[in-house]
DNA sequence: TCAACGCCTTACCATGAGGTAATGCATTAC
DNA sequence: GTAATGCATTACCTCATGGTAAGGCGTTGA
């Protein structure tokens, strides 16, 4: 079985294939030369491990040009995997936040329950 | 070292303890024993070591109430831990989306580049 | 054609994570 | 006080994961 789905949330648990798609969002079409560059402590075919566990979460896809190979976001699987996810956690947040709000106006001597607004 | 900090994306990237997030959205204040009930295929030792390494990872926060423990959402953690990332990947998905929807108007024989709308 | 390049693939190893079982420690009930 | 309950903690096992090293294969350029 070439095909195993492989669970998106364990494929962006790694910090560095986090930053991995961070490096995708900034310059799309990268190649494995290019993002391992960017890894100067990792070999490169670690990267190129890395990558193939985000091909097989559907979060990358690869275009080959020449002998190098452009990896790119799956924007759809990104979607695909993440977006009912967040979208849950998101009306959840809207209720949460509400309260946190309320409490913060109420209260204006706690000021950091929530950082970053 | 009692309170190592813990990569919250490492703690969702276990299915188990997503689906403990997600009960105590729906039921906030749960024990670990009404946790345990929800997998019966685990024990419940197995659930209070979920448990802790969500509370490891800030995102949830537990109450002793007599020989109980109520456990529910940090909401302040999950923003914490995710919301900057969230937010950078939702301003990324209006652009790419965007794209998605330009190229699927433009091109009404290619469908299937989002899966799941 | 042949060598160099770029990336993938395949062992292989060390570490960490998920699981169970057993023990410890408060708290409640008798 | 004693027993039982509810959870935490520890020890232990197994398997998955992240990493390196080495070899393979297609592509490029002379």
């Amino acid at each position: 079985m070439p095909d195993e789905p492989a669970d998106p949330f364990r494929a962006i648990a790694d910090p560095t294939r986090r930053r991995i798609l961070e490096l995708l969002m900034e310059r799309r079409g990268l190649t494995v030369g290019e993002l391992a560059a960017e890894f100067p402590e990792l070999v490169t075919s670690g990267i190129s491990k890395h990558l193939m566990t985000l091909r097989a979460a559907g979060l990358v896809v690869a275009v080959k040009a020449g002998r190098h190979q452009h990896y790119r976001i799956d924007d759809g699987g990104l979607d695909a995997a993440f977006g009912t996810w967040i979208s849950r956690y998101e009306s959840y947040w809207a209720n949460a936040l509400d309260k946190l709000h309320d409490a913060a106006t109420a209260d204006r001597s706690a000021p950091d329950n929530a950082r970053r607004t």
